[in-house]
DNA sequence: CGGCGATTTGATAATGGTCAAGTGCCGTGG
DNA sequence: CCACGGCACTTGACCATTATCAAATCGCCG
């Protein structure tokens, strides 16, 4: 697992690592599991004492309001550590779960902190990472809160397509989606009815494919166009060593 | 201003800081400029090499969209730090603006990472900080997707004063509130004129009083229900070493 | 006193929600 | 191999929250 190791490959995605750095990360003690799909990893009031990696699968990000209903603030892929904040922030806000079959790595706070001490350039990567999660939340909040159902749900797929792409998942013009239209109405504000015919729109216009579980764009700058999407956000090209 | 210092006072708040520390912090370079009301600290697209701590006044983080609306996305009190997301992320993808006349402390980036390096428990400390900033992201979400406009905005109200409190703000049930119907409508991503009825619903309802740009609660567990707020996510009680 | 932005009000329209029923797909078990 | 069951998806009719537009009033500052 250290020759692939999924949290290496993120941050060499930014910063080039020395081998002290590689080897501290593929030391890290993880205790690995193998979840369900649909099923918790952490739930809202947790006080976790230990962090998870994403190895396999898609994970997700949500909370439940009293009257019922659910809204879900984002998605993890492999190399993402869905609950890094738990390591800072004692109580848990929110709950994460599994849309898939996932393999996950628990590493114990104990661990990160001291990891964090000893090598800080890559506590500040972790860091930076909990930061572009949050520019993330940032433009999910404009999402929800100013472009109307299309825009919202060109956008979401958009920010779906492009995440796969940097995580290396899918090929030629489709990545998979393992999302089903309920999970995409509580992730846009809106209902499954609304987010079905928002699709059949997506799909008239020809501009994505969406069947078996996998999602295929048919024009890409309309898509765009259409979710008003303008990748910044995701802070993919401005590591701070990239020289870019 | 090292007497006072809100940059200390806030993180008193969380633990105890030694001697050493607190020197560090007051040493830190801080070029202190007066900014007038309805001015950007900060512009999407910025690079800046500086971050900024608010000693005095009240500012707001916003994304503009293509189509002429504006999404707010969190406000800032005396002792925050706005854009201390920029020390990692190089270019910044929201603005910050002021609401009301503000005096600002500009902390250049090469001070702070040394900072950081040199004192890993209060850097530490500054990311808890984005991290409650991501979770208070994360509760907005929920309010702007999942729950209706009189809800929203009461739960809005709720934060305002609880934060205010937890800085030192207001007096008995009052609190300053600088903050217009215009303003509040992109906070919630509501429209104006919708703003203006739900506030006058809850003032029919006898929960609050709002003049002269001071907001009165007159029924405190009523408004909380109302808002369905529940003050978690803003982490004000588990700091790592406060011992709750 | 005049002016401008903020607030308030009314009438009408639209986006998206609710409810209810039916279809298709896939895995399980007889 | 086929029947059954469950879940996701689809469709239609109707409803409601919130937007839009337009105009009037308030309140503060010069």
């Amino acid at each position: 697992m250290s020759i692939t190791n999924p949290i290496i490959a993120r941050f060499e995605a930014l910063v080039v690592l020395d081998e002290t750095e590689r080897d501290a990360i593929a030391n890290l003690p993880l205790h690995v599991m193998q979840i369900r799909a649909d099923q918790d990893l952490v739930r809202e009031g947790d006080r976790p004492s230990r962090s998870c990696v994403l190895l396999e699968g898609v994970a997700y990000l949500y909370k439940s309001i009293p009257t019922g209903g659910r809204q879900i603030m984002g998605f993890y892929l492999p190399g993402d550590i869905p609950d890094l904040q738990s390591l800072h922030l004692r109580v848990l806000d929110v709950s994460i779960g599994t849309i898939s079959a996932c393999r996950v790595g628990f590493i114990p706070h104990e661990a990160l902190t001291a990891f964090c001490e000893t090598h800080p350039r890559i506590a500040a990567l972790l860091w930076r990472q909990t930061l572009v999660e949050a520019a993330i939340f940032r433009e999910w909040m404009v999402n929800i809160g100013r472009r109307d159902g299309l825009t919202r749900l060109a956008h979401f797929l958009c920010e779906w397509i492009t995440r796969c792409r940097s995580h290396g998942l899918g090929e030629g013009d489709s990545v998979p989606f393992p999302i089903t239209q309920g999970e995409l109405a509580d992730i846009a504000g809106l209902t499954p009815v609304h987010i079905n015919r928002l699709l059949q729109e997506l799909r008239r216009r020809e501009l994505i494919l969406l069947k078996n579980a996998t999602l295929t764009v048919l024009n890409w700058e309309k898509l765009k166009e259409a979710g008003q999407f303008n990748p910044t956000y995701l802070h993919l090209t401005d590591g701070k060593h990239s020289g870019i």
